[in-house]
DNA sequence: AACTGTGAAGTTTTTCACAGCC
DNA sequence: GGCTGTGAAAAACTTCACAGTT
């Protein structure tokens, strides 16, 4: 992950605000106003220590004695991912993936919106999934520079995947969720991650006896 | 993630090997035959030194002067990571994620099969997704047990996603892939790994300027 | 000439432990 | 009494650099 000019804060540490904001969003569903490091640790499976330093990192946001008002904390955290606005997304790839990206529900309420499909088959565009009309590839550089989309999920073909992620990078986008299992090479400036669910599930069966 | 007794090999290392593996088998598809800690560091942007530190802790795999062979370092990967043979997962939810899951044609060939389904709605029991059919919770537990299941992924919805994972664990499942956007609270012997794109964005975000 | 495997050095990350505050 | 924020210490991780092999 290239830290495009921006801080001098550790890459972990950004890394980990995202999973203390999805801890966050948790409790506040159950109506709980305020939380310690120690709560939110035991939780996450993380030490205190480590989520009052991560932290810390951006100014105080605790009291001594009580610990953490939760919608404060999460507000603070949302500006510091930048997500306390929502930013819209290009999906690219409407198979049975794509087309469970485009109806996820869960996107919405944590800082992004879907703005626009495409599929390079022509027996795919012009369908329409939740909002929007698939539209064809050709149409994507033009999309995407007219609404001054940054964000792409990339959920094409394993075979197609580099051959897009370029057109994603010429046409202005800087960052790529990208559901194909292959590691893509993109200039310095692109964020990219991953998603490949067999990766997990690899992840496990080291530690499974037998 | 918990080191359940196995080695003294740091869990960072064994979270980078799927990423080995996955960048040799695109070379393998290429038709290439041997590559080198600098060609794979190069690919996946990590230093050949330490991709050359990891492999170092399973034993020799490449020749000096030459490289490694990738068949030769898939094979090892692979059975360094248990997936020399085929793993039976069970499936939670069948929504939209749970059958565009269940449709993936990238399990079979990295060394994993869906061996069952499950949904709660009783609507949905008894449809027939790829080669199975849909059953209800309550045979979940029979089911696991019968197959000797030891992973899982789940994909209900978040509210439900903690009361399954504990159904999950009791049946004997050691190993949960979870997609829903909640942390699990699990015995320690348990292995947990997360899908969660939102995450994936918001820590992209961070690094876009505005 | 090219590349691996690896101790040693260097850097980053985590944990400790406690002063300060509620 | 309970909790945060933080320097200092400890641990973990990565890179260096080179001997050894093909």
């Amino acid at each position: 992950m290239a830290s495009n000019g921006h801080d001098n804060i550790p890459d972990i540490v950004i890394g980990r605000l995202p999973i203390y904001l999805r801890a966050l969003n948790r409790l506040a569903d159950d109506g709980q106003e305020i939380t310690s490091s120690h709560e939110l640790g035991q939780r996450l499976g993380i030490s205190s220590a480590q989520i009052r330093k991560d932290l810390s990192h951006f100014g105080g946001f605790g009291k001594q004695g009580t610990g953490y008002q939760i919608e404060y904390l999460q507000e603070k955290l949302r500006k510091v991912l930048n997500i306390d606005r929502e930013w819209e997304v290009a999906l690219i790839g409407v198979g049975d993936l794509g087309k469970a990206i485009a109806h996820y529900r869960g996107f919405a309420d944590r800082g992004f919106h879907i703005a626009c499909l495409f599929d390079s088959d022509p027996a795919k565009v012009g369908q329409e999934i939740g909002d929007y009309t698939v539209q064809p590839m050709a149409a994507l550089q033009q999309a995407i520079q007219d609404k001054g989309i940054r964000l792409a999920m990339l959920a094409v073909p394993v075979q197609h995947a580099q051959e897009v992620a370029n057109t994603l990078v010429e046409s202005g986008i800087t960052g790529i969720l990208n559901y194909a299992p292959i590691n893509l090479t993109v200039p310095k400036h692109i964020q990219v991650q991953y998603i490949d669910p067999v990766v997990g599930l690899q992840r496990m069966t080291y530690y499974l006896e037998d």
